[in-house]
Order: structure tokens, then C-alpha cells, then sequence
DNA sequence: CTGAAAGCGCTAACAC
DNA sequence: GTGTTAGCGCTTTCAG
């Protein structure tokens, strides 16, 4: 049998269409016995609206985009999981979409979506597009943007100071008596702003204490994962004058180089120390366990929601801003090592 | 400018509605003239079709709901990272939900959200309801369920053969000459039957072998994580007589129960091997490297997709089919050690 | 407070 | 081949 339509209801209810609509979505005000009526006829016929019409007819689809380099990522992973419950506090359904950082892909996203009414508005953490290319986007588009750009002024823009967190990691190994410090993640090319972020704020902390910078101990790596972490830590290791220490540009890039690194013998913190970058859970498991740089990712969760249906709302559009959540650096094994074992210490001078 | 409908661009080119429909859509044959017609019209408009009103007029929503219990246990992120593509192959949009195991949320999308036209069809991976709530479910709408359950004939069913892949774990643990074998996971209530089914692969594996069950190595857990994993390995480390051998329920299990063994100075595998399931990437990169079960999960997607679309595409309902993924045993560190490392054998008799 | 009716933009009989 | 047109099911303006 097919499903009871508002018009359905209306017939047995006796009132017309427009009466039901405003029952069901509590509109204006209808009279206590008009109401009785209608929802029993709801009741009756089991009434489900269909979103698809009612969408077509309110000019919105409900739904909003989250777009992201790879899902199997943790950090995203982790991400997702404190976007959705808000995005749906609010009536909103989350259309999930991977790019793995193809830059067209991308591109077609953010041109073509909205426009097909497949979704109102889109929380994107770019990872092919440049900045540059973020500027041609539809202005139309309500759009929030995570990680590590800087808003244009059209889309806002929400993301932790990652010059200053990784300038605290670096000093955080400073800190603990480390003089050579490697990093790893580095991208030096136009859609590496991140890492170039995280770059920046490893030269500042060596500038702070009075260090040089060594080039050579600076690992570019095309991502961020597991993989990178290892094959960089690998060539760290063979060098001649490998590092005492080094600052990954995620926990995915550290847990790689750390997997290595023992692999190759070494112990960790004592021959190396290793902090990584964005607080996964699998850095609190590893052995030893990953100092790391924690964002609040349940604050960027909701303050990003929060802003792209602030945006949608707002038939005007509204300029971009800048929202900057917490971040603080957790210390654990592969930096301090384990708290009671006896083993020598390697901080002060 | 409000963006160009169908009808604008019909106007524009000269013809009805009716022919730029089949141009966009490829239908009915057009005449060469036309289409070219047609075509320079849609370019000029920058027509983009409105989706809603399509799906609309189609009667379909064009999306397919994936929903998991928790989006970031890696597990499900790599599920999802393989069938989001095999989905946009096919036209689809994908939409995804975590319930937390919460079973009303659960009933709550299985029973409204296909008929709201919220999505044509859904994959899902069930934690809080029973077989037996699944009966339940609206015979129309395309299902396919993932995980451990057995179809009861409405829904498709995919998955690998549990029973005998913990079998194989087990057997594994026993052929290295370990006797004490404890397994994390069990869930002995209804909603349990993924756990179950590994607990009776466990106890085959001791029939087989000729050993008896010490049934107090079989330590259940509320979820397949790490939390529980560790808390596990706790208990049985702290007993006066622990295991040589530990059969985890998921990677994540095993990882959370490597942690705390190493931490509470064991050595894996020597004191303790420990054998998790999943295969997911973390485990080939922890300390050591994690023996498990590997699941094949790319088939494991595809055939899901292949198997909901198909269901959405014939009218007729059609009977619920059983498919078994393939799986396989992947030895690493934590059952047969580090590959070069001279270390005592424990093996044999 | 409620009814009638005009769309939302597209698809797909049904004609010609 | 192509045009006409009646919906898809809901929202909402305009009357009353």
C-alpha cells in the first residue's frame, strides 16, 4: 500500500492540506479541536512526510556537505564523529564526501553542489585546493572551512593557531635538552599551506632559544600518515648525525616514524624523542605513548555547524570570519618517557 | 541571479521542456540539430539540474544510508572509505549515520527514514538490536546488513565466516604451542551474537585440539575497543595463573591489551602473544605489529553496494541472500616475534 | 484560524 | 523526434 500522503490526512481529518502542514509543523496556531482531529488522522494513517517535496518546496535540501581528504583518517574520523550529532540537533542529515585530496574533485564540490540543491552549505578541510583557489568559490555558497587556511573573507574559517602549538611541540623538545630536532611533514609547495603553518612555527621556537635551524633535518613528506612517518624516520636514522629528537606533523606521521625507530632498535624518548600532532586515540596506546598537540575538536565540531547554518539562515551574505579554538600540548612517554621507570634523565643542560 | 531551470533553457533553445530533458538525460534519441541546440543553451545558462526536484519527480531520493555504530573505529572507516566511491560510481550519494549501538535510534532510521525518501536503500552494520528486532523491519525497504549476523531471508547479508576465522585465530595461537588461551570479547546477551560467534570459533578450536576451556579466560566486554582491551588484559595479567596466549575480538581489542601487558612489563609475544581481528592499518604499525584476521574488506564493500542496488532497482522484493566474504589469517609480531631477532622458540612441544 | 490554489523544477505518459 | 501537460507531495500566499 502506499504511503499516506498530506492530502490523505486532509480528507479524513476533514480539513484541508494547509491545516495538517501547519499541525505537523507546529506553524501557526490551530484551534485545539482541529488539532485533536488532524493528529488522529496522522496517527491513523501513519503519516510520514515526504522530504524530498517538502524540501523542493522550501528551496533546501536539509542537508549539509562534510567534505574530507580520506575518512580513515583518525583526526577526521574523530572529527565526524562530534559533527554529526550537532548537524542533526539542528534537523540537519550529513552527505559525507572523501576527495583524497584530488584538487578537481574538489573543485566540483564546491561549483556544483549547492547549486544542484544536493546540499544548503559545506564544511570543508581542503587539502588539493590552494588558497588560491578557495577565492573563486561560488560567495553564494555558505561555507566553513577547517584546518589550517586563513579565511578570505568569504567563507569563515575555524582551526587551531598552528604556528603557536607547533612552535610550543618544538619547544617542548627544546625544553627536554633536545638540540637536534627533526621535523617531519613539511609540503613546500602552494596547497602545503598547513604544513608550511607547522614549518613556521618550528623555525620560531629554534629562533626563541637561540638555535640554528638544520635544512637538512626538515622532511618533506606529500601526507601525513602512517607511511610518511616511517620512510621519513627511516632516512632520519641512517644519517650520520640522525636527530635526538623529532616534531611530526600529525600522530598518524609519528606513529610511523615511531614504529621505525624501534624497529631499528632505538629507544624512544632516550635516543629520540617524538611528538606528534592532533590527539588521536591511538596515540594514548601506542607503546611508549605519543606526546601530542591536542586541538579541541569537539569545540571546532560545534563552532563549525554552529557557523554554517548561522550562514545558511542568513539570506545576506555575511562576511567571513576567523574563529580560533583551543589547543594544548599533552605530554606523555615518547617525549618525558614512563613515569616510574628508573632511567637516566636527558633534560636540563 | 537565480540560476537557470529547465524550462529557461528550453525557452532559450527554442524547444520544450520535454527534449531538454532528453538531452540532459541522455533518453529518447534527439536529432543532431537539436541537441547541438540544446547544448549551446545549456552551456550558456550554466544549467545545473535541480536534484530535488528530480528525485522528486523520480520518486527515489538517489542517496543510500550507511549507518554504523561508531564512525570512528577504524574499522568502519575503511569500510565506509571503500564503499563511498563504489556508491558515486553508480549515481549514488551516500549518507551516513552512527547510533551509537543505540537500538531506538537504530529501529527509529530501519522503520522512517526509506519511507521519508531519505535514502532508496541502506547498508547497515547493526550493534544495538537483536536478529530478532530485524525481523521487524519493512520488507520494502532495500537492506543489506554487514557484520555477523545470518539473513532470515528479507534482508542480504554480507560478511565472513566468524565461526571459522576464530576458529583459525585460535588454532593459530594453540599450533604455536600455547595452552593458557584466554579470549576478549565475549557477549553473552542477545544483542551479542558478533561476539558469540567468535566465542564458539574459540571453543571448536580447543575441541579440535583436544584441550579443554578454562571458562574464566573468556572475559566479555560491553564493546570491541580499547578501553575494553585494556581493562581486560588487567584482569587476567593480575591473576595467579594468566594466559600464555590471548584471542582478542577486533584489532582495537588487541591494541588495548598490548598496551597494558607491555605496560605492566610483559613481553609480547614471549610472555603473552596476542592475536586481534579486523586488520586495521593501525595494527601493522604498532609495537609490536598485530597478528589478525583480515577480513576482506574491499569485497566486502563492493558486493554490499552491488547487492543494495540491485535490491533498489527490481520492484519485486526479493529473497534475502547470505554472501561470505573471504578472510585470512595474517601472522605478524605479537604471535611469532620479530622476524630477525634471535629469541627463545616457544613453539612445538 | 482555515481553505483554495499556485507553484517548487523535473519527469514521463500521451499525443502528434 | 518533439511538444503538451499532468503530476511528484509539500509549502505558503492570498482570501475569507
Amino acid at each position: 500500500m502506499r504511503d499516506a500522503t498530506l492530502r490523505d490526512v486532509a480528507l479524513l481529518a476533514g480539513v484541508s492540506a494547509r491545516t495538517v502542514s501547519n499541525v505537523v509543523n507546529g506553524y501557526a496556531r490551530v484551534s485545539e479541536r482541529t488539532r485533536e482531529k488532524v493528529e488522529r488522522a496522522l496517527l491513523e494513517l501513519n503519516y510520514r512526510p515526504n522530504v524530498l517535496a517538502r524540501n523542493l518546496a522550501r528551496g533546501r535540501s536539509g542537508q549539509i556537505a562534510v567534505v574530507v581528504p580520506y575518512l580513515d583518517t583518525p583526526y577526521f574520523a574523530e572529527l565526524l564523529q562530534a559533527i554529526i550529532p550537532r548537524a542533526r540537533e539542528h534537523g540537519y542529515n550529513v552527505l559525507i564526501d572523501q576527495t583524497d585530496g584530488d584538487a578537481a574533485h574538489e573543485r566540483e564540490l564546491i561549483s556544483r553542489g549547492a547549486r544542484a540543491f544536493l546540499f544548503d552549505g559545506m564544511i570543508f578541510s581542503p587539502l588539493g585546493l590552494a588558497q588560491e583557489d578557495l577565492v573563486e568559490i561560488d560567495p553564494d555558497l555558505p561555507l566553513v572551512v577547517l584546518g589550517e587556511r586563513v579565511s578570505n573573507g568569504v567563507f569563515d574559517h575555524v582551526g587551531i593557531d598552528d604556528v603557536e602549538a607547533s612552535r610550543a611541540a618544538t619547544a617542548h623538545l627544546i625544553g627536554l635538552g633536545r638540540r637536534r630536532i627533526a621535523a617531519i611533514g613539511d609540503q613546500p609547495y602552494p596547497t602545503g599551506e598547513a604544513a608550511q603553518l607547522r614549518t613556521r612555527g618550528y623555525r620560531q621556537a629554534h629562533a626563541d632559544a637561540g638555535l640554528p635551524v638544520d635544512e637538512s633535518l626538515i622532511i618533506p613528506t606529500p601526507r601525513f600518515n602512517r607511511a610518511d612517518g616511517s620512510g621519513a624516520m627511516r632516512a632520519l636514522l641512517g644519517r650520520e648525525d640522525p636527530p635526538d629528537a623529532v616534531f611530526c606533523y600529525s600522530d598518524l606521521v609519528a606513529l610511523g616514524a615511531l614504529h621505525t625507530a624501534l624497529e631499528l632498535g632505538r629507544r624512544v624518548p632516550e635516543d629520540v624523542a617524538l611528538i606528534g600532532y592532533d590527539d588521536i586515540e591511538e596515540g594514548r596506546y601506542s607503546n611508549p605513548t605519543i606526546s601530542t598537540i591536542s586541538p579541541d575538536k569537539v569545540a571546532i565540531a560545534a563552532t563549525a555547524v554552529e557557523r554554517l547554518l548561522r550562514r545558511i539562515g542568513d539570506d545576506e551574505p555575511m562576511p567571513g570570519i576567523e574563529v580560533r579554538a583551543e589547543h594544548r600540548l599533552i605530554p606523555r612517554e615518547s617525549t618525558v618517557g614512563k613515569p616510574f621507570a628508573a632511567r637516566p634523565h636527558l633534560g636540563g643542560t
